[in-house]
DNA sequence: ATAAATTAATTAAACGTTTGTTTAATTTCA
DNA sequence: TGAAATTAAACAAACGTTTAATTAATTTAT
């Protein structure tokens, strides 16, 4: 891997272990095994580094789900579809999801923030649209459909803030690690589908 | 007010807004009108003034449902009541539940970390015990206790963590200003009084 | 193909600020 | 008069960034 990478790739590891003041560029320069100039050789500045992670790693994890939405099958089914996909994105990123959520709670950086809710909300309109449409059709029931979005998403974020937390509140040891557990993220995509089956569905027999 | 009491009351705003590396002594004594050793000299240290500033939040905003739970009303709404001081709560003092949020996702400060932890989790197991009984009693279905919870304060989390991602999700302008709309804070609290009882309830008709 | 020239990559050292904290002197108030 | 409160100044350490010098790699010219 080349120095450029490392530096990369170490930045993203340290802002979401420390965040973005806690991290100094001497941390990430030895960590990285680089020298302290050539992160701004590279990037120019610490902000600007950040900003090249944030764009680097969204782009990485990016999923379109606009085929899915125009697709014939049942709109629970897409729904169940995106969980799976969320659960597995966010589980497989962790620390980048802590950068993207204490980025956004800070509002220090402006348009690192609009970036950040752009990306956070890129698939909104999309799911939107799905629960929209099963109402529309009579599959689902009224709901609030922006809050459910944020029930979706608001219920794998908080699993994700710490490890610690999450250890405590499914009473598990130290052995127990949620972010690779395959176990849990099977739990909670099987939780959240059946939640929404009984939030959505007219017709729900569970 | 006195210094003592401006200090720890400017702190919290600031912590809340910039986070704790985010924040300089010298910013809290600026903002505060005091002098800078000022700090030093009734708390000790940067550290020590922050863990003064959870301590004393923490205690303020304290809820205890214990009587909640032992008394005869259906198991449904108990939860219902426990949303809505939840919401109540989370809402009145959204700067506060941003530190405590950033400070558990960074892992920085241990022992600040478990403080967190705890207030976090004081009220689980007498949630965990409503829903439980619920179950046994058959009034609720056999749902996943734990991650149940974690969609309650998962939901209310993720509206709050920004005002402008607030703001885009639910398609509000500028003038929107989600953590003092009482229409927002009715609308989360029905959202999720719907949400449970689909979810918990056997028999529901909605 | 090889030597010279040029560009790129890497380094250690230093820059000026800002950081949290402490000092010692002064003011306030009982 | 004496303890508590408040101040301005200074402290060393850490910060992000820049500099100028050196090494490595690539290009050009012969």
């Amino acid at each position: 891997m080349n120095p450029k990478e490392t530096i990369l790739s170490t930045a993203i590891k340290l802002f979401g272990e420390k965040g973005f003041e806690g991290t100094s560029v001497r941390d990430i320069a030895k960590a990285a095994g680089v020298n302290l100039a050539m992160i701004s050789y590279y990037f120019g500045s610490k902000e600007m580094l950040f900003e090249h992670v944030v764009e680097y790693k969204s782009s990485s994890i990016r999923v379109v789900f606009a085929e899915l939405a125009k697709s014939s099958i049942p709109q629970i089914e897409k729904v169940e579809r995106i969980i799976d996909s969320y659960v597995e994105r966010m589980f497989t990123n962790p620390q980048f999801h802590h950068l993207l959520h204490r980025e956004l709670s800070l509002y220090q950086r402006p348009q690192m923030h609009d970036a950040i809710t752009e990306i956070l909300l890129r698939n909104v309109v999309t799911i939107t649209g799905i629960i929209q449409s099963g109402i529309d059709s009579g599959e689902f029931k009224e709901v609030d459909t922006q809050l459910t979005i944020a029930t979706l998403i608001g219920t794998i974020n908080h699993l994700l803030i710490s490890e610690s937390m999450c250890r405590k509140l499914l009473h598990k040891n130290k052995d127990f690690n949620p972010f690779t557990s395959k176990k849990l993220k099977e739990r909670v995509s099987e939780h959240l589908k059946q939640l929404m089956r009984s939030h959505l569905l007219i017709n729900n027999k569970s």
